[in-house]
DNA sequence: CATGAATGAGAGTTCATTCAT
DNA sequence: GATGAATGAACTCTCATTCAT
């Protein structure tokens, strides 16, 4: 056994207490919300005594903030993520799409979380638009310019606004259809797939 | 006063206190979450005694169920309250998206509510998808064939998928962007616009 | 039956379910002191449920200050009600010494609540002093004044230290040796006795 | 360094933790009563680890017991010395209470840890009331003995309810004055001078 | 031997609900 | 029928103590 290995195996591990609490937050809050969730479930989930959430985290409250950082964090790295450029306008709308149905279903527990916060905190709500705004956006306006140049889009096309709507489209299959409707993945598959060709029609 | 009239004016009564306790129940509920709505917040919003809500409504969660109802409602009026159809896809799309962003604007606290049931309560969330599956997609899709009949949507579309996509963008826009992240309503129309002239594009 | 006496067989009357908080929560505040005290042996002591405390008091840190109050209120009466003037100086300093010794044991729980909390809290102990120097002093001075005058007390005697004094002697026997350290009443007379004679001796 | 050497260095570490722990016990028992004070105040205000309570006292109650056997050796060592005897009454008196307050002024910490277990534990008040029977009171009335000899107190003077009389006066004085009301060291002065002029007026 | 991670019992408080008036 | 006093269960959080390292 070598060292590292001794080391995953140590009952009194600091980090690894702190990340079985986190994990263990974030899929509770998922399933219950924030206020239906109780540090005991969190603590039974995760295996540890209840008390340690105040240790590592200050409390419920800063464990939620944990599990939003968490989320925030998979978001940015979902940004610099996006699927490789494909040449036609309709192979790139429908390969952003899946790409969006592909990370929701991968990140749905932190997904329902940030959603929930951004519900019923204001402030949340606006720093997620913030981020949409500054990071998003930004991130496929870039992937849409090439279309606009070869003709597939008019030139005068709003490119931030059409960024902002195909990340809201985005959020809206990914998220409201696939996670919290939980359409049968099949439909999610031919929706992409028609509103991709919907966008390539004469 | 008669007999009779005294009687109605009760019933009245009863129908008026019930009433304010459920408007207030939407308000709080939506701003606060369920979890996160005391009894107490949602008595002192309608300005009645605490135990009125289980009179009226055998406790918290009958007034949960009674608001769901209200959205409910008002889902299946909005079905048949879609604006008057347009000619040309684009500005049916466009017609279809600013009729969603009003709805939602209009319904945000219903929205609220409903959409946190449906993320945190497995059975709200397919109630919605099986309303979306047979009332909301098809009245869109309704809509949308006579665009397939005159050629600007390939004969061989999924009319069904599309429309599906369509409710999903409608929500994407004007519950995400609007109402949860609180999007500027210029950009809102912006979003509405450039994703409406995609669809057209050539 | 009177109607009075109907009155006080309520079972949900909201000012005697307050006293017998306040009443409960002086006794274990008195035994156990602040932070010994639980909220649920001062709920058991008084025979009602533990959310009465916050319901009526604001919380545990409410309920010492309404005691705390009332030991207050005890205080200003008590100097207001001191013994009928006497003669000579001796029989006055006898007699206010046995009225302190009464007034103690007749309010040591109230005592000991004071104290304690005029040892840990900076404040309170400055309140207390204040209240001496502004109140109970005085009110000794007031009665010690004629014992200068018929020349029991030298004509320069610091009449505002002395009444200090008195008041700090009268709470050394009536507070630490009665009520602190319990010590046999008989003493207590003995003390009393021989200090006032002290006082008289040529 | 030889072995010996090393052991003595140990113990001495041992030891000058375990005073570490003890002083800074009696700090916070001081300031913030018994149940006030939580392990972690005491151990961090020691700069050691928590843990060495239970080690080197056996628990939280340990180290209370050690703090209040430190307050009765400095009682038992505070009746040895008292100050040199003078000649006259009120001089004596005057003595007397005045190292009383310059105890009571240096040792207000212990004393307040003692007061407060007094208040609130029966059997440590009477044990206190034991040692001023049986170590103050003695030792004062030895002090007394020969200004009744001298005339200047009666001969008929209970002597022994004197002494506990004036022991009672010097803590009222030094500890519930000076140490909990935080009087003006001024005023003390003043009260202390009054009280012995008292008892020397004809 | 000292550390600090971990624990469990119990603290004060909140809250939906019940019930006497 | 409406009120608000009363309740008990459950919540988050604290703390003295235990134990692996």
């Amino acid at each position: 056994m070598t060292k590292l290995e001794l080391q995953k195996k140590k009952t009194r591990d600091r980090e690894a207490t702190r990340q079985k609490l986190l994990h263990a937050a974030v899929k509770v809050f998922a399933t219950q919300g924030y206020e239906g969730a109780t540090t005991r479930a969190i603590a039974d989930e995760a295996g540890v005594a209840e008390a340690l959430i105040q240790r590592y985290f200050n409390g419920k409250q800063g464990l939620l903030n944990a599990s939003l950082k968490d989320f925030a964090d998979f978001e940015k790295l979902s940004c610099s993520n996006l699927p490789p450029p494909v040449p036609t306008l309709d192979a790139e709308w429908k390969s952003l799409l899946l790409s969006a149905v592909e990370n929701c279903a991968h990140n749905k527990q932190n997904l329902n979380v940030a959603m929930s916060q951004a519900t019923f905190d204001r402030n949340f709500g606006r720093s997620m638009a913030k981020f949409l705004e500054s990071n998003r956006a930004p991130a496929l306006a870039e992937r849409l310019k090439k279309h606009v140049a070869d003709g597939s889009l008019p030139a005068n096309t709003d490119l931030e606004a059409l960024s902002h709507g195909l990340a809201l489209t985005m959020l809206g299959i990914g998220y409201l259809g696939q996670v919290v409707m939980k359409l049968d993945p099949k439909m999610i598959q031919r929706i992409v797939t028609a509103l991709s060709k919907a966008y390539s029609s004469k």
